[in-house]
DNA sequence: TATTTAAGTCAACATGGCTGACATAAATAC
DNA sequence: GTATTTATGTCAGCCATGTTGACTTAAATA
């Protein structure tokens, strides 16, 4: 079998490079959730409280069904962790002014607080390895990833200008 | 520390940029898991098999202490999963030929098959996003994604040539 | 020979997914 | 105006996969 990485085989080096942007993904994966792992940890939550809460910040005014879809898990799952983060008052649930129905879900300053916090290591994280790779890698990085998701999310970034 | 963006308020957009990478990263690990989530399912089968299925495969002869090192879990957990690949056969277990302490993991016939299905998966997700960013962004994606490793991972990539 | 190392095992527990069934209130359709 | 649908919430139980702690065994090594 030729060599792995500078065989005159290209379709190998493509299989074996595919192969490694699976591994990288894992890796890194792993490493960007490992700090605010052990941040959340001290309040006693989850990497499933971190997401809402991300989320929450990020689109204030959002609805369960939405966060819903995001999140894609059932309501039962979202329930659990949603319900302690208004229990602790670390996101506010109010009925919409339209349909009072569907609940408007907001950070509180608490809930912007510990938001903040967990954005820091996230942004410093991501900014170290923008800083090191330069801009057009990053445009590429973003490229690719964008190529990864299959749903509306897609459009929704493309939209909002992400792919550039 | 260079410019990220260039607009007229830099500071901002890059603050959003990198937000819209840490969902990026989010939404990519999502929909790269689900449909290989899907097919280990018919087999009984989680996210934990397969990453024990996946890194056996490329490392043909890894040790269990190696395997957890990558994993970044306790041995009970791995214990767990490994356990039952070996009991049905996925995965074969050998003592090494110098330390008989140190148990060889390698895939058998029906471990292999099962990590090709899985792989084409997964290659095809990746492979379409390489096809659809092109060549420049197969780089820059790397090279981000190693940027944001923080143990001994990245060296190991390093030297692989992974970093284009 | 004593110690360390690699691996395995048992028990108990936490987190965060899941399904199914059911309740309530508000919007909407007929 | 009643019937239905929709958005949300809730209870109960199950499963996968992570954790800690304690202990065992066999092999390598000091």
């Amino acid at each position: 079998m030729a060599d792995i990485n500078t065989g005159p085989n290209p379709l190998f080096l493509r299989e074996d490079q595919l192969h490694q942007a699976m591994e990288l993904l894992f890796y890194a994966y792993r490493d960007f959730t490992a700090e605010c792992d052990a941040m959340l940890a001290t309040y006693g939550f989850g990497r499933a409280h971190h997401r809402v809460i991300y989320f929450v910040g990020r689109y204030p005014n959002l609805s369960v069904s939405e966060l819903l879809r995001i999140l894609r898990i059932t309501k039962q799952s979202l329930s659990r962790v949603l319900g302690e983060l208004v229990a602790q008052g670390f996101v506010s649930s109010h009925p919409g002014p339209t349909d009072r129905r569907r609940r408007m879900l907001e950070l509180t300053e608490k809930g912007r607080a510990l938001e903040s916090r967990l954005s820091t290591i996230q942004r410093s994280c991501i900014a170290r390895a923008y800083r090191e790779a330069g801009v057009e890698a990053v445009a590429g990085f973003r490229k690719v990833l964008l190529g990864i998701l299959t749903g509306d999310d897609r459009k929704r970034f493309e939209r909002s200008g992400a792919a550039g």
